[in-house]
RNA sequence: GCUCCCAUCGUCUAGGGGUCUAGGACACCGCCCUCUCACGGCGGAGACAGGGGUUCGAAUCCCCUUGGGAGUACCA
């Protein structure tokens, strides 16, 4: 093996789906460890008994599968340093708390939490710190036993290092140091047995030959703690990358508060997963000072940690949209459907077995909406008339344009034209209007916006033309006689109300 | 409270002493294209948090202030 190989982990704990912000770092792991030919490990964290829950392994798994972002070590992977999941990894914690026990660099601790939340108060009080006092360090054999027979379990404590000072040289933010008299004797196993984080990372990372940890910024205080677990072990302590936080609009972390932050949400929402990608790497990573799309193999290529920006970013959602229509409109059509067809499945626009009459036709549509939408929800609003018989009128576009004077006659002249169009194409159909156009003396709009929105119930769509030749010769004429009627009675209506 | 991190347009950022009257993208505004909406094209407005230094010269280096963020758990 070769011993200079990068190996990198994105290590969530299931307890919820997966966030944006692991997201992020999930990419920026993959992205690093593809750019050097490296491995990408993904290690579930689990020791949290009371919050993990294995739906939640599975939304993250799915959600790295929908990004694209394949791990090669890891869940329904296996690989040559396993179990993957910390639950699993219990024993190898067990013993590595025993050396650490053995070599004097822990202890069992008795207290109670509310000793400790004990110690704390009075520290706070006295104007120290609120730290642990490490109290249980020396216990007698004669001592513990008595904890023990009270029926106290105990956690094992580290017995960490006050001298000096601990140096963290993150490859993003430089040589960051910690006094060591910040630290205090933290827990290493609690008293279920399940070790911490803190310990746990520090096993796993160095028993999985981790190279480069790269995580978020909210972990690099937990860094000195950890690397005087390595050493403790004797580990090789890998390299540290902390990459900075995802925010809010309100520049605070970005949570569920916020609005859509699961990646699952934005999945559904028909965010095409190499939009989420490409919009991800740039919160907290650019290339230039000018590209901002980059296409998967693109950022595998540029993507260096050197480019990886301080700051904290703010997730903008607008410019996620944006993006996503960017790269919808560069969709070919068969891509386009290949995407788009669950979703029309899912609204009952279309069946699960597909003609190929329909398959066209829901083609055809996908053509004309393709520039207009950014997210592939909107296909539902923009779309449902090609699929439904039931017509919702907007009363805004119907009071601005079927009530208009003269949108009758309009109507009336083109129905016959219509009904007598030889083919129901675009090139048939755009004489019909322009020599209505022409006989009724006005704009092209005139004419064009009463049929727009009898036949789709807005006066916003695609060209009408393409309109008319996807819905078919019957139905537009069904609608513009259903647009009489209704306009016939809102008139009569508005008669008698004056009456 | 203590410790650590961060600080360029509203947002993401380029910039790493002179080429910056600070560049790009999203959003915003205007115009063009046009059957509506989009797409596209053109143009506009918009930032170096403040104060001290260092230097011939600072957005770029140092210090302080302010502001924001994170950690300080038997959560990860």
């Amino acid at each position: 093996m070769n011993m200079n190989q990068v190996r990198v982990r994105f290590a969530p704990s299931p307890t919820g789906y997966l966030h944006v912000g692991g997201a992020r770092t999930a990419l920026f792991n993959y992205l690093y460890a593809r750019h050097h030919q490296g491995v990408f490990v993904l290690r579930i964290e689990d020791t949290d008994l009371a919050r993990s829950t294995d739906a939640s392994t599975q939304a993250i798994l799915e959600a790295m599968k929908y990004l694209g972002l394949d791990w090669d070590e890891g869940p329904e992977k296996g690989g040559g340093y396993g179990p993957y999941f910390q639950s699993e990894r219990l024993d190898l914690y067990r013993r590595h708390a025993d050396k650490l026990l053995d070599s004097g660099r822990a202890y069992y601790c008795f207290c109670t939490p509310e000793e400790l939340d004990q110690i704390r108060q009075d520290a706070v009080s006295k104007g120290r710190d609120p730290k642990y006092d490490g109290r249980c360090r020396n216990l007698t054999e004669a001592q513990q036993q008595q904890f023990i027979n009270q029926g106290r379990k105990p956690v094992v404590r580290f017995k960490a290092d006050y001298h000096g000072s601990t140096l963290v040289d993150d490859l993003i933010r430089g040589k960051v140091t910690f006094d060591n008299n910040q630290l205090d004797d933290f827990v290493l196993v609690k008293s279920d047995g399940m070790p911490t984080y803190n310990f746990a990372v520090v096993v796993d990372d160095a028993l999985m030959r981790i190279t480069h940890v790269i995580r978020g910024e909210d972990h690099l205080s937990n860094t000195p703690k950890q690397i005087q677990l390595y050493e403790a072990f004797g580990f090789a302590v890998p390299r540290f990358a902390h990459i900075p936080m995802i925010l809010g609009p309100d520049r605070a972390r970005l949570s569920k508060r916020h609005g859509a932050t699961s990646v699952g949400q934005f999945q559904e929402e028909g965010y095409l997963a190499d939009a989420m990608v490409n919009y991800l790497a740039l919160l907290g990573w650019s290339y230039d000072d000018s590209q901002t799309l980059f296409r998967k193999a693109e950022l595998v290529e540029k993507f260096t940690l050197a480019k990886v920006s301080k700051n904290p970013a703010v997730f903008d959602l607008p410019k996620l949209q944006w993006m996503n229509g960017v790269y919808i409109r560069e969709l070919s059509l068969e891509q386009f459907y290949q995407q788009a067809l669950p979703f029309f499945q899912s609204w009952g626009f279309v069946p699960q077995e597909v003609s190929p009459e329909l398959e066209s036709k829901v083609k055809h549509v996908l053509r004309i909406l393709q520039e207009r939408i950014k997210v592939l929800s909107e296909l539902k609003e923009a779309s449902y008339y090609f699929f439904q018989d039931q017509l919702h009128y907007d009363e805004k576009a119907v009071q601005k344009v079927l009530d208009k004077e003269g949108a009758v006659e309009i109507l009336h002249s083109l129905l016959p034209e219509l009904l007598a169009a030889k083919d129901y194409t675009q090139e048939k159909l755009e004489p019909i209007f322009r020599k209505a156009q022409e006989q009724h003396q006005c704009k092209l709009a005139t004419v064009i916006q009463p049929v727009r929105v009898a036949v789709t119930g807005t006066n916003v769509s695609p060209g009408i033309y393409d309109v008319l030749a996807v819905l078919g010769r019957a139905k537009t004429c069904q609608r513009i006689k259903d647009a009489l009627e209704l306009i016939k009675q809102r008139q009569g209506g508005s008669a008698s109300v004056q009456g």
